[in-house]
This record gives C-alpha cells, structure tokens and sequence, in this order.
DNA sequence: CTCTCGATGCGCT
DNA sequence: GCGCATCGAGAGA
C-alpha cells in the first residue's frame, strides 16, 4: 500500500492538487476492512472568488472547513439525500478545495455494493463501473457522511495514499458539472480513457 | 441509448 | 422560500 499524502500535497495550488489526485487511492477503513479505489475524477473549487464554490460567501459554518487546515476532509449533504466529499487545499484562510467525483474501486467492492444498495429501489447487482461514478455514489459506498467533515487526511479513518502520477497526455479537462455559475473554466480532471467516470458528463 | 422529473433536507441572499 | 458541487426510475425511440 501506498504512504499516505503528506500534508504539503494539499498545500498547493489548488488545480494542481487536482489533476495531482488523479491515480491517487483513496482509503476509508470501515470496520475492521479497508474500502479503497483509484480517484480518476476530480474538481477545483478556487476559493471565495469562483462563483461557484460554496466559499463564495465566505467562512460560513458551512464552508468552514475548506478554510481550514489543508489535507482536512469537507463533506457536505445535498439535495436532501447526497454527500460529496472535497479535500481541503492551499493555506489556512484560502478557501479552496477538490470535489472528488470518482473512483475505480479497488477493495471492499462487496462491502461497497451492500452500502450502495440500502436507499435503493431496485435491488440488482450494479456494476464496477457504477459503483463509485460520482461523487454521491462513492459517498454512499465508502460510508462518508457528515459525521467525517472535517476529518483529517493524515488520520486513520480517511485518508489519500501516494499512488500514479497521471501524465499530463491522459487528462480530460472539462467545465464542472452541476454548477451554473463558472461554466466557462475546464476546472474539472478526469483520466481520459477510464470506464470509471460519472455519466453526466458529454464534453 | 436518450431525456425528464421527483425525492428530500437544509444553507443561505 | 429558493435552489442546490445528485441519483435513479420511468418513458420513449
């Protein structure tokens, strides 16, 4: 297994540490197993100037997290039913932080699944590829909810372990998904050629 | 495959 | 009271 990322990994420009965490595992130990995939989807949220990062108005208890310590886990519940999961970056005060929007799984698929399945409807095996392809879903199969905002990366509950370094040839870049403000920045990163990435998307 | 739409809790101008 | 950094069901092609 990889060595964790050291905390200076997140203490830097925050569109580097996305394309960065590309190829990166991100870990959850759930119960005595480890639940883990490949990050191959990630998107920068630059601080209280992008207009459409939930810091646009500021260190609201909310958004306090992601002007906190960099490698601090924000997770956040939306729309009445999802988590999504951001590692905080850059300097204390900044703002700023990655939305992670996907994984390849890698361990605990099973563990995975069963988690997946509990608020659905239709109880069929859902794919590898649509295990984790989207930030509410890897949520949902790794057990992130708000009881880890604001966790520690370098902790032993959640964390990010060194793994590839995505060449530059391999990475998608596209306007974030969701948002309505921002559209004109390619501010979201994904490993072009992975089955493992969120459907939305047609860029 | 595509598109549309409902679910459902809460942070915030 | 509005609008979500979403997902999946259902309908149609």
């Amino acid at each position: 297994m990889g060595e964790k990322l050291p905390r200076d990994f997140y203490d830097r420009p925050t569109l580097e540490v996305a394309q960065g965490l590309l190829g990166k595992r991100l870990v959850r130990t759930f119960g005595r197993t480890r639940l883990s995939g490949v990050i191959v989807e990630t998107e920068a949220y630059l601080g209280p100037a992008d207009a459409a990062s939930h810091a646009r108005f500021g260190p609201t208890s909310r958004a306090s997290p992601m002007f906190g310590e960099p490698g601090h886990a924000y997770i956040y519940f939306t729309y009445g039913m999802h988590h999504c999961m951001n590692a905080v970056t850059e300097g204390i005060g900044s703002g700023t932080g990655v939305l992670i929007r996907a994984l390849e799984p890698s361990e605990g698929q099973e563990q995975m699944r069963r988690n997946r399945l509990r608020n659905r409807k239709a109880k069929t095996r859902i794919l590898d590829t649509d295990l984790c392809s989207g930030p509410g879903k890897l949520c949902q199969a790794l057990g992130l909810d708000i009881s880890l905002n604001h966790a520690d990366l370098s902790g032993n509950i959640l964390w990010i372990e060194a793994g590839k370094t995505m060449p530059t040839d391999r990475i998608g870049k596209s306007p974030r998904v969701g948002i309505r403000e921002g559209r004109e920045h390619p501010w979201r990163f994904y490993v072009a050629d992975s089955p493992h990435v969120s459907a939305h998307p047609k860029y």
